[in-house]
DNA sequence: ACCACATAATTGGTCAGATGACTTTACTGC
DNA sequence: GCAGTAAAGTCATCTGACCAATTATGTGGT
């Protein structure tokens, strides 16, 4: 076998098995030449194996990323989906129910300890400024709190989709009612406690508490986005 | 331009202009690389890209060789997915139950009368001729029925996934396990409670019932498969 | 707080060379 | 003439090195 064509299978391993998720970035060419012990122009040769399959995209003077698996598969069509049509977006809506729940399933399952820390990181950031944080902010901040979630789940499927659904998705919709809902008093309390119950549940690990917390969140968003768009 | 593609760009042009013909040998790499005054690597980079495009055949210690022109349009489509990774077998087993679920709980609610009749009627044909059936046809009318659930969903997302995972993955999942399982006895007795079960919460449009049947199914599939995995 | 600039980190591209493996060809001995 | 062998030609793979192009980051001044 290749060094090469080794290196491009580990990688992929690493890939396949939730180590290297769709978006982060892979160790420069350099410190891969140094872990695998081969030479850059190798590490080059088996960079771009990976990216003529599209399982990678490099970024000249940032980095090489890992990308979404559904970006070939599912893009093309969804590009043209009608974002603003109500039966899509509820459709998303009922996914994003579903993905959040297994997301949290399976974190409690397979996240590291590092991992879960982040996620906790991440929550505590949320918590700090409650008033003084802009919506825009406090938004970004909410969507990266799930996206480590799905992220620790470690199933490449749910971490793919769930990018996807997010990034391309959920901020077309939440843009589409611009921000009227994030202002309101009640998001804050009820959101706030059921962020709060996610993390208490991720945090003892405890899989069918957070997949209830979740769900539960995802479908009291639902509720409120299905509010504004009836009115 | 880079040296590579510019080289690519001009050894095509000779094949195209007839100069070299299919079945022709090329130039060594190293005339090639005094012929257009670059490194060799630069002449293997170039002669990479089009074997990759199916242009050239590379034949060890004997030349590179014109390929004919339409032996690129029978190129076998690429895999994007090692469908024999482990992890990606489970990822795809995991997501598969909530998928279920979620498409018997929403075909429930939203499939037309009609639907529901052609669903009924798959469930009907893969009855009649319970023993006399050859095995794929088996499967196949077994994949209809659950195809046919995912789109009376009437949830595209649910619907499309199901339809990837299902082509895509599943199949080749169930092929690399060449059949055994589907002739055991346990599977023809527990599959057929099973659906029974699941055919019955949809004819009733008991959505809970419905999806715990579906997950329950899933779930033992993917307990079988997961059985074969490790033996 | 904001902006411009320098610096570091990273990928892109190229080169020259070394070694190994395989194929073809030519030669040698019979 | 033939078989076996040696040699030459060719592709495969890998290495180490160099510089350019691009991006990220920190620094300092305003």
């Amino acid at each position: 076998m290749n060094k090469a064509l080794e290196l491009s299978a580990q990688i992929e391993q690493r890939i396949l098995a939730g180590e290297w998720l769709p978006g982060d970035r892979l160790p420069s060419q350099v410190h891969l030449m140094a872990d695998f012990g081969v030479a850059r122009t190798t590490v080059r040769e088996s960079l771009s194996q990976l990216q003529s399959r599209g399982v990678l995209r490099s970024q000249h003077g940032s980095g090489t990323y890992v990308n979404n698996l559904f970006e070939s598969v599912f893009l093309p069509p969804l590009n043209q989906l009608p974002l603003h049509d109500s039966h899509t977006q509820l459709a998303v809506l009922e996914m994003r129910q579903v993905l959040e729940g297994e997301a949290a399933y399976h974190a409690c399952q397979r996240a590291s300890d590092v991992e879960l820390q982040g996620i906790s990181d991440e929550y505590q950031c949320m918590l700090q400024r409650p008033g003084k944080m802009p919506v825009i902010e406090r938004s970004k901040a909410d969507l990266k709190f799930h996206m480590l979630i799905a992220q620790a789940s470690h199933n490449l499927i749910v971490a793919s989709l769930s990018q996807l659904l997010y990034s391309k998705m959920f901020n077309t919709i939440f843009a589409a009612r611009s921000g009227g809902l994030l202002e309101q008093p009640t998001y804050s309390e009820a959101v706030h406690s059921q962020h709060l119950r996610i993390h208490e549940a991720l945090m003892n690990r405890d899989a069918l508490e957070a997949k209830q917390a979740a769900e539960d969140h995802a479908r009291h968003t639902a509720q409120m986005l299905r509010q504004q768009l009836q009115s």
